[in-house]
DNA sequence: CGTTAATTGAGAAAGCTTAATAATTAACCA
DNA sequence: TGGTTAATTATTAAGCTTTCTCAATTAACG
């Protein structure tokens, strides 16, 4: 299962004439291995510079862009100027949006699915062919919440 | 009611301390001649260079901290690296959200009473108390789609 | 009006991301 | 398996939007 969003990842690269480079793999098992977090460009290198600490910025930034163009990860904005992303894993963690917290800054998620319908809607009523959509909540999660 | 907005704001720098100056008017005065527009801090810059080639840029950007925090302009990141404003109008133009073209970068609107009863659910399983939030549809105006 | 603290303009600096380039390397084929 | 070729890489510099610094100016109040 984990073996087969990578073996997946690697044949999305081959399929669009990309070559399956060591700094590709190894950020690849970088995202699985924290698949539950949202990483900058900056986390990610970070994260690689014990182990490989070979591996560039710019060599980062050009593996997210591929990477999130093929679909292997999603690209984040949360409005703190970086961007951030997370593996793209529609059985285990299917497409979700995110609630951010105002104060600590940490990101929740929840399904969508309540938002398929009005995606119909509102293709309908405006003549526009919707291709994807952004939902944010912004607001206090429950630890904040509580502080004051 | 053009002027009200104007009068309102005005208000708004008074009763938090903020102060009336001559920059901060004419920046209202553009979004107001503007109210169809996204502006950029540079569109406002260039908008001004003309009439009022004094102004500078740090100012601009200032002055759009401020109206944003006070509510009398909303900040948009429609993801083109840079942030848009444009004027809050609750009466003639309420709460709304975007439709961004992927292809030529348009902007449209729909309103969003539909997501109202939405955030209370999301709030209500999540524990997480939502202040405002963001939805942005992405995909293709009418134009850009009739031009394949 | 004079005083005072906020505001301003100009330019430097910050922060994230993207080029430019010369050296390296994955992928294909003989 | 080894040679060829075009993509990829590390490093460094540059780009872009936004923020900061600071001396000079100005709005607001009494």
């Amino acid at each position: 299962m984990v073996e087969d969003l990578f073996e997946q990842a690697c044949e999305r690269l081959h399929n669009n004439d990309y070559k399956v480079t060591r700094q590709r793999e190894i950020i690849l098992y970088t995202f699985m291995a924290n698949s539950a977090r949202h990483l900058s460009a900056e986390d990610v290198f970070l994260l690689l510079k014990d182990q490989h600490s070979d591996i560039g910025l710019a060599t980062v930034y050009r593996t997210l862009d591929i990477l999130s163009e093929l679909g292997v990860i999603h690209r984040n904005d949360f409005g703190d100027g970086k961007y951030r992303y997370e593996i793209t894993n529609e059985d285990a963690h299917p497409h979700h949006h995110h609630l951010i917290c105002l104060d600590c800054g940490s990101v929740a998620e929840f399904d969508d699915y309540l938002l398929e319908s009005l995606e119909a809607q509102i293709s309908k009523k405006n003549n526009f062919k919707v291709k994807y959509h952004n939902l944010k909540f912004y607001g206090y999660c429950q630890k904040c919440s509580e502080k004051t």
